[in-house]
DNA sequence: ATCATAAGCTAATTTGAATTAGCTGTCAAG
DNA sequence: CTTGACAGCTAATTCAAATTAGCTTATGAT
């Protein structure tokens, strides 16, 4: 029992997430897994049911992280706590490692593009998307920057104002990224200045 | 002479939007045109070709805007004056203006929603999207905050951060309409809260 | 008037990719 | 040892979609 069927829907996935769904034939899926087309068909039923697979995948793994978030509580709040104790410093280092870490990372790299291209034909997709990469990070900050203006650590603004201004530019450069991997150095040092400069936008006034 | 060339274009740009080249059938495209799919091949000599030409259409109507903006000198600083002169609301009405205008305009969305679901497969259209919805936007507006801080009428901060700040979540905030236009209400709220924010936020203090 | 061209149609034809048929070797259970 | 399920292969088969052939009609120029 060779692990085949996971290997066929990670190079399914890679393939998807490079040219989408249609551009890709079923042989260059075996191709890649080194086996001959028919042989596929031995694991799935058909192409449809390796989407499928791919589909039911993501969500659950996403399902499942999302519960790890959650599972000390609300973790937002303990973010929060390391965000207002951090130093500015400590605050870039975080929020630069995660936004290499996505930006690196095979499967979650290839999950965004593949929802990228095929949002328009699967509302599924555009559901999920929306909410790994829009509603769900937001929520998550804007809790967060709620407890640190309640707390006195920044100025007290509308929360969801601020998780946007504060995510957004990271989701804009990540698509970029996702484009031009050529284009990290520069994006990552924008990006450095970007949360130096929230930070001390939003910092409570010392002077 | 009816348009038929031009409806031809217009009718495949749609369906490309929508369900991306590979899905869209030149029967459909005929369809939608209102012919029979043969009869699209006295027009074009192939389906790549139409996509050739929505291509070069796409490219030159973006060049013709783009000298029309610089036309009369560098206008970010017009806009910069207009910009510092301005009550908040006059720039929320503005800034939200454009928003829906670029939302809701079929030709710019049906070129943008193409150009997302495509980017991967084809190198050109990921630099026109690159260039037509982040770098291009961010350059203007840099030189527009630039300005308005070396004026005195905002806070020196570095000016490509704030366009950063400024722009990523209207463009976040598009995308997410592009997705889910039944979204279009709650997000345009948001966006106004965003502008008021941000003009808030980097207001030369009064204090 | 006539002819060339443009723009449409229906009925092939071609092509390319998914899927099915049917064979083979491996290996674990009985 | 042998049997059956498993996982692979090659060689069909099927099917859908792009493209071509060849006919028709309208129209504008000679």
């Amino acid at each position: 029992m060779g692990g085949t069927k996971k290997k066929i829907l990670d190079a399914a996935l890679a393939l998807f997430a490079e040219r989408g769904y249609a551009n890709v034939y079923v042989a260059q899926i075996a191709d890649a897994v080194g086996i001959k087309a028919p042989s596929l068909y031995k694991h799935y039923k058909s192409k449809q049911e390796i989407f499928g697979a791919i589909l039911a995948e993501l969500k659950s793994s996403y399902d499942r992280q999302a519960a790890a978030l959650r599972m000390n509580g609300n973790d937002a709040m303990a973010d929060a706590r390391m965000f207002s104790a951090a130093s500015e410093e400590e605050l870039v280092k975080t929020g630069m490692g995660l936004f290499t870490f996505f930006l690196h990372d095979d499967y979650a790299r290839n999950c965004r593009r593949m929802m990228t291209v095929e949002q328009f034909r699967d509302p599924e997709l555009a559901q999920l998307l929306s909410r790994q990469y829009a509603d769900d990070p937001l929520a998550y900050q804007s809790a967060m920057f709620a407890y640190l203006g309640s707390t006195g650590a920044l100025r007290q603004y509308d929360p969801d104002v601020m998780a946007l201004q504060f995510y957004a530019p990271i989701h804009m450069l990540l698509s970029l990224c996702d484009r031009h991997p050529e284009r990290e150095g520069e994006v990552t040092a924008l990006l450095e200045k970007h949360i130096r400069q929230f930070s001390s936008i939003y910092a409570k006034e010392v002077r």
